[in-house]
Formats: structure tokens, sequence, C-alpha cells
DNA sequence: ACCTGAACACCGTTCAAGT
DNA sequence: ACCTGAACACCGTTCAAGT
């Protein structure tokens, strides 16, 4: 006998990710899940594979709406700008994506391929057809870093973690452009 | 009445080193440092506050580690180098180190300090005293993020890896001396 | 077809009891 | 003084039984 579904793929993933960004990745347990969405764990299985399957998906969610809002402008500072935006909104979600620990689920290719499309157009133009590729690498690599050690409070020296953002961007675009 | 000692601290650490080498940081479990030491699981309370607190320390043991190779060089382009094989040796202690998850158990900021001094120093060299902070920043998120995303397999577009790192810390050093 | 309680194997941690 | 087994509260996951 058929019984109206009480939830959805998406509505978990959803409270996994908000789960996610209030209690760590520790927090994200599948009884919190299922308590968000309001069924017992063992229903979550109907949807969802397991845990790791589960961060997997949050993870390949940040990497949609990352995509998403980098399409947004074609200005290399801007991008940048938007990128660690993303990462003060949503840290929890920034870091699964772009620094995830050893043993942490990792999203599916295609969907990093999408992220760093707008990237490495800025890269073509930028610096070339022929360099296009190691300048987007270059500028996507400090950018995860800085906002990775910032979110990690990994300035421990003090300083304008502002300036420093500034500087590095700037230097950082003028170098691949040389 | 006394009993010899079956373990120390120092063999607990390098044991969950070890293991979260091996089997990533959820397979750093008490149990199973407490196996490879030769005890029980309740005995490493002796030593150790805790699991997270065990984790910290291996992640400050890598640091002073990371200190010590990193102050036997003054050459940027090396230092960056040696950043980088540490980061092949111990993927996994690298990433808790460097870009550690959220909810993560971090290393005090002492021993953060002590790693950075001699980037600082390159930093003072290259940009000068005023902007020293900045440069240092610059270079560590470059290379930070760079060997994270290369750890993590962050670089879905295939190309050639070490051209790019050769590529960006060519640019990451000349940008930070302008 | 979805949901549930019960069960299993595993955690981290505490603590009284052993030597 | 250190080590242990037993116990507790928690995981993720499976599965038979309910509707």
């Amino acid at each position: 006998m058929p019984t109206p579904d009480r939830t959805s793929l998406d509505e978990i993933v959803a409270a996994a990710a908000d789960l996610l960004e209030q209690e760590g990745l520790a927090g994200l347990t599948m009884s919190a899940v299922a308590q968000r969405v309001g069924v017992r764990a063992p229903s979550l299985y109907k949807r969802v594979d397991g845990r790791d399957q589960l961060i997997r998906l949050v993870a390949e969610a940040t990497l949609q709406e990352l995509a998403t809002r980098l399409a947004q402008t074609d200005d290399p500072r801007r991008m940048l700008d938007t990128l660690r935006a993303l990462g003060h909104e949503r840290p929890a979600a920034f870091q699964l994506v772009m620094t995830p620990g050893a043993g942490t689920p990792r999203p599916r290719p295609a969907f990093g391929v999408r992220a760093s499309a707008p990237v490495l157009q800025v890269g073509r133009r930028l610096a070339g057809e022929e360099n296009a590729l190691e300048a987007a690498r270059t500028v996507t690599a400090w950018a995860a870093g800085f906002i990775s050690m910032e979110l990690n409070g990994g300035f421990n020296l003090g300083g304008d973690v502002d300036a420093a953002w500034d500087f590095g961007a700037t230097r950082v675009l003028r170098a691949i452009a040389d």
C-alpha cells in the first residue's frame, strides 16, 4: 500500500548542508539529518546510499552554486571576490569543496570542471591560450589557499587580512598576465 | 604498586601520525592507536586528554617538522619545493596542518608562528619591510592552495601539474617583489 | 512504496577494580 | 602508578515487519 512521501532528496541535501554549517562535518550525522526532515534515520537510505554519498551531494550542490555565481562576471577581480564571498557565507561547505581533508568524500570531477570553466576563461584572456591552464591554476590555488587559511585562523601574525587579500589579488592577477 | 610504563606520549603521537597517513583521519581511532602501541584504548587517557587533543598533537608535530625543514634554506624557490615535498611525503598530515576541515582540531598558534617565520623572512627580503607580511601570506596561500588541490585531485583538467607548479612559483615570487 | 523499531558492529570516554 | 574489563551513550547501517 503506497504511502505519501514525507521528504525528498533535495530536502535531505539542504538539511545536510545546513547542519554542516551549523555543527561542522562531525555534526552532520544521519540521525540529525533525519530529525531535520522529520523521519527516522533508516528512512534516509531510501534516497541516499549512505553518509558519504550525502556529503558528496552537499559538495556537488556547493560546486553547482559556485559555478553559477562565477559565471556572472567577466572581471577577474570580481570573480575572486565572489569566491571569497562564498567562503565567508558558507565556510564549511567552501572548505569541503576546495580543500577537503584526507578521507572526505570528493565531488565527481564534472562538477569541478563546470565551476572552473569561468576561471579558465579568465586565464585564457589574461595569459593567452597556451598558458591559460597554468594561469587559471595559479589564481585558483592562491584564492583557495588564502580563503582556507583565513577561515581556519591560519593567519596568526596579526595584520590586516583584507589588505593581504587585496595585495595578493592584485599581484597574482598581474603576475599571470606577464 | 608501581608498574613499568608500557608506552609513552611520543610513541602514541607517532602511532597516530602513521595511522593518519595510512587510514585517513577517520581511521585514526583510539582503539587503533592503542593497538599499535600495545595497550587498550582506556590506557591512552593516562597520557592524552582525548582524540581531539591527540589529533592536535599530530598537527603540532607536523608544524614542528615543517619549521625545521623550512629553516634550512634561504632560497625562496627551494623553500616552496620543500613545502611541496612534505605534502607529497605526508599528504594527510600536510592537509591537517595547512587546510584542516571545519571542526578539525587546530594546532596552537605558536606552532604556526614558528613555521611561518622563514617565509616571513623571505617576504621581508623580496618585498621590503612594510609589505613583508602581505607578501609572505600571498606566497603561503598560493603554495598551500596548490598543494592541497594537487593532493585532492582538484586539478581535473589534465595538463602538466609540475609545469603549473613551476609556472605559479616563478610568477608568484616575481609578483611579490614588484 | 515508504517508514519504522530492533538489532549489529563500531566509536569515544568513564570508572571501579586489579597489579 | 599504570593498566584493564565492563559499561554508557553514541554512531552508521541492515532488515524484517508494519501501513
